[in-house]
DNA sequence: TATCCAACAAAGAACAATTCTTATTTACGA
DNA sequence: TCGTAAATAAGAATTGTTCTTTGTTGGATA
């Protein structure tokens, strides 16, 4: 999905669930959409600066987990105590690096494709299957 | 590995790497061994208050981040605010319920024994492989 | 078993990430 | 365009965690 179907469907969701399509909801959202970097919320809200001078912090939180509420968006988990959130919705897996703390996306097919074991179907029902691996990335050496 | 083996492993990675084996480091980790419910820092450290009355939360906070730094236990990744440990350090998966924040433990050997994808590799050198499925329980509800 | 130093308790301050409060503004259906 | 509920800005408050200091304890080694 390119970012202009992303935006159809950003105001489709808006309108389904009566969210207002404000100002800095549509822009925290293009920012999101545009970063490919998984950026923490301190992050998104210094690069919105830029377009919107007067938005706080507190919006930046706030809007974030409205559109991850609404499917909108993702919340990257991580070893950090920075929530980091990313564009895409769609099945993806990630990689951190323990030195740099750089996030990396990956597809895994066989294992998006595979069923989950009977222990698994047994606890309950699974939402997400997002796979995160920790390591060491090729530019912080071995 | 059981509780006795656990303990030895204890001792001998305390004396390799020149840790003192206190009291409070010994309770801490047989006390998070024993546990199964991968108790948050806070519940571990009331716990803990019937055999040490005295013992302080920064301790139990001290004592986990040490304990983890020396691989003898692991840090579990949850979106709640609050961390959570475990005693157990082999390979393992976890399941959270959303709704009573209960996280289970699961093994998925497809997992543990397929090769990573070409793309991962390239990438860097993986040190875990842990997943965290989200969901909901069976005593949650559908 | 004497000695030394890492580890500890206590109590508070500091800290970082996030959420709440309040007053004001804004989107949007009537 | 108007009224109203929703959303916002600004800053205060909260939460979880770590740090600082001071005085004490008790493991480990010799």
């Amino acid at each position: 999905m390119n970012v202009k179907e992303r935006l159809r469907e950003f105001e489709e969701v808006c309108r389904k669930d009566g969210l207002k399509i404000t100002h800095q909801r549509l822009e925290v959202f293009k920012e999101l959409v545009n970063s490919l970097d998984h950026p923490s919320v301190e992050k998104l809200y210094r690069r919105l600066h830029d377009k919107l001078p007067t938005i706080s912090l507190d919006t930046v939180y706030r809007t974030l987990t409205t559109l991850e509420e609404h499917g909108l968006i993702s919340r990257v988990q991580t070893p950090e105590s920075q929530a980091r959130f990313e564009g895409r919705t769609d099945e993806h897996h990630h990689l951190i690096c323990k030195t740099c703390g750089k996030i990396t996306d990956f597809s895994w097919s066989l294992l998006d494709t595979s069923s989950l074991p009977s222990e698994v179907a047994e606890w309950g029902r699974i939402d997400r299957k997002n796979i995160t691996l920790h390591g060491l990335c090729r530019e912080c050496g071995e």
